[in-house]
RNA sequence: GGUCCCGUAGCUCAGUUGGAUAGAGCAACAGCCUUCUAAGCUGUGGGUCACAGGUUCGAAUCCUGUCGGGAUCACCA
């Protein structure tokens, strides 16, 4: 049960015996503010028009008729035109116990709708960096965050493991490679993939650099520069399926699909299925030509097929080529056609950096043109690029931060700062490095997801690798030091399971505290609706940071009275539950010590 | 130039449906370890919510315009 809907259904009932029957939307609660006094407001501004009269008079009047209409209300005050009422403390006791009680607290009932998450979409010539531990880790976050919600969640990758960019690192490899594998060098395999790409990035810049000392533009040395068209007969050789190039195709991307899974499973994600571009890029090709009969696009004189969208406010895109090869955009009409009928999908979300904007737009209103009505089910979840404190990350300018390096760095912090403050004295190794793990990649992880992901973020190794303040650290500490508390009851033999006793008391922070739980649920499905793990991050947060303002210095074990400690013991297993859930919902983990 | 996104404390960011005096953390300063874990807690200072209009009982939030920053507008993906 929500509360703030509780209340309005009271307000509700006595606006009606009061006035007459208003809408829902009139009826306004939220949270008292903790300067005022009371637990939850109704706003009367939107009332006046029908009470016809001033705000304090309305308030007053339909405060009086609440608290005499219900006993879940103990009384109330007015100030201006907001009506605070307070909650009996009986009704705190029977919320808590509904709350501890309710095993499935906080899950959405099952929708019956599928939703398909695609996120990560990798390329095969080079490893993962700092912007596809944003785009992985919100994937993953928002695909726990729909499910938990109820849904039927697939989270799908589309490995894009063909092209021009892999064309490259082949040729650098076979070229200068001197048959260097993965084995060979200790180098993980799509670090290794990825080398041979810089290496080809280095002769064609220089290539280019002669060229153009030889008097030739350019613009014209960049298309004719010799290893730029090797890669290019490399390519036409892989598209006519030439056995040689193939393999060596197969044999690369092979590595890189061995260094990728070690990668996710660092950042522990998953996918339920994953998708080659190279068995889907033809897709979407039959599209075009139903579309081409229906005149939703045209053909030009040299056989390429566009669409003209400037009546939209758009322009005119190309959907295949003149020698009748098809785009991006082909291959996306082709897969999103596909998914949709064979999971008869309520929805598809594409986790995609806000560069493609366009093309998600453009893609859309081309589905809707061609009379596909789920076009209006296809999400874009756009997100902002990660900048460093320097600018820009650029791959050429070697300013990327490795997605490897990176956690193996947060964890190797982690493991120090813990050492420093004896926090690994009493474990064995294996624990202390999975707590290190857990802390250096909750670290990370907490730091871009809190972020809202639309926004441009900036990442600071320094800050990220803090660990005090609003971090995922503090929350995995909060939580350890609750079980830690919960262990040392239980060596007590301190019995603290079962009902909670209705005439225990509560203080204005503990129900501070049960108001938190109390909104999981509606925050779940919030960040469900908008996508948004930050809330979810800031709710978990702002529970944690309640629990330790209030709990840090009360005795809760050596607490003299039986049912203020059974109460106190439940309300932290209570707040660990939903700091191991929300943070579940993020992909961290939380240890049970640290 | 067209389209889209962003602009909140020195820095990094929250701010759910338009609600009361704008919220954290970092950094600075002052306290707190004989009691459950000091990766913590308590307190102080710090704001023209980019700017200007508008909508209304009420705007950081909605609308219009201006300025600043970013993305994009390829027979690339």
């Amino acid at each position: 049960m929500n509360i703030e809907k509780f209340i309005q259904g009271l307000a509700s009932a006595s606006i009606e015996a009061l006035y007459g029957k208003v809408g829902d939307e009139l009826i306004q609660i939220q949270k008292t503010r903790k300067e005022f006094e009371g637990d939850y407001t109704l706003v009367v501004f939107p009332l006046l028009k029908t009470s016809r009269k001033s705000p304090e008079a309305t308030a007053t009047q339909i405060g009086e008729h609440m608290v005499s209409a219900s006993p879940a209300l103990s009384g109330f005050n007015v100030i201006k035109g907001f009506l605070n009422l307070t909650l009996d403390q009986k009704f705190w006791g029977e919320r808590f116990s509904d709350i501890a009680g309710d095993e499935k607290f906080g899950l959405g009932a099952p929708t019956g709708r599928t939703i398909m998450v695609e996120y990560s979409s990798p390329n095969t010539n080079k490893p993962l960096h700092l912007g596809h531990i944003r785009n992985n880790l919100l994937g993953y976050s928002v695909a726990s965050i729909l499910k938990a919600n109820g849904n039927n969640v697939i989270k799908a990758n589309l490995v894009n493991d063909r092209g021009i960019h892999i064309c490259k690192s082949m040729l650098a490899w076979k070229r200068f490679g001197n048959g260097e594998t993965p084995e060979s060098s200790g180098m993980k395999g799509d670090h290794l993939v990825g080398k041979y790409y810089v290496e080809f990035d280095k002769h064609y810049k220089s290539e280019i650099k002669q060229l153009t000392a030889q008097g030739i533009s350019e613009e014209e040395a960049k298309q004719c520069a010799p290893v730029m068209l090797e890669a290019q007969e490399m390519l036409r050789k892989w598209e006519a399926k030439d056995p040689e190039t193939i393999a060596l195709w197969k044999m690369m991307n092979g590595w890189v699909y061995e260094g990728f899974d070690k990668t996710y499973k660092d950042l522990g994600i998953s996918f339920d299925k994953v998708y080659y571009e190279s068995q889907t890029y033809l897709l979407g090709k039959n599209i075009v030509e139903e579309g081409l009969e229906k005149g939703v696009f045209y053909r030009r004189d040299d056989g390429s097929v566009w669409i003209d969208l400037t009546a939209d406010g758009l322009d005119e895109k190309l959907l295949l080529r003149s020698d009748g090869t098809s785009v991006y955009m082909t291959q996306d009409i082709g897969t999103a056609y596909q998914r949709f009928e064979q999971y008869n999908l309520d929805e598809l979300i594409y986790v995609v950096g806000n560069e493609q904007n366009y093309h998600f737009q453009v893609l859309k209103l081309i589905l809707k043109k061609l009379g596909y009505d789920w076009s209006d089910h296809i999400y874009h979840l756009s997100y902002g690029m990660v900048e460093l404190p320097e600018g820009k990350m650029k791959s050429r300018e070697g300013t990327v931060v490795d997605a490897d390096d990176l956690m193996d760095a947060m964890v190797a912090e982690a493991r120090q700062m813990s050492e420093e403050l004896g926090k690994l004295e009493d474990c064995s190794e294996e624990e202390a490095d999975a707590v290190s793990r857990m802390v250096g990649l909750g670290a990370l992880k907490y730091f871009i997801l809190k972020v809202d992901p639309k926004k441009t973020m900036l990442f600071d190794p320094r800050e990220s690798i803090d660990f005090n303040g609003n971090t995922g650290p503090f929350i995995q500490y909060t939580h350890a030091r609750i079980r830690s508390v919960l262990r040392k009851a239980d060596e007590a033999g301190i019995d603290y399971s079962g009902k909670i006793d209705p005439t225990v008391n509560f203080v204005q922070d503990e129900i501070e505290i049960i108001k938190q739980l109390s909104d999981y649920p509606d925050i779940v499905r919030t960040a469900g609706e908008t996508f948004s793990p930050s809330l979810i991050a800031s709710y978990v947060y702002d529970l944690a940071k309640l629990y330790n303002g209030y709990y840090h210095d009360h005795p809760i074990i050596r607490e003299e009275n039986q049912v203020v400690r059974i109460m106190r013991l439940q309300l932290c297993q209570q707040v660990a539950r939903m700091l191991k859930a929300g943070m579940g919902l993020l992909g961290i983990d939380v240890p049970e010590r640290m």
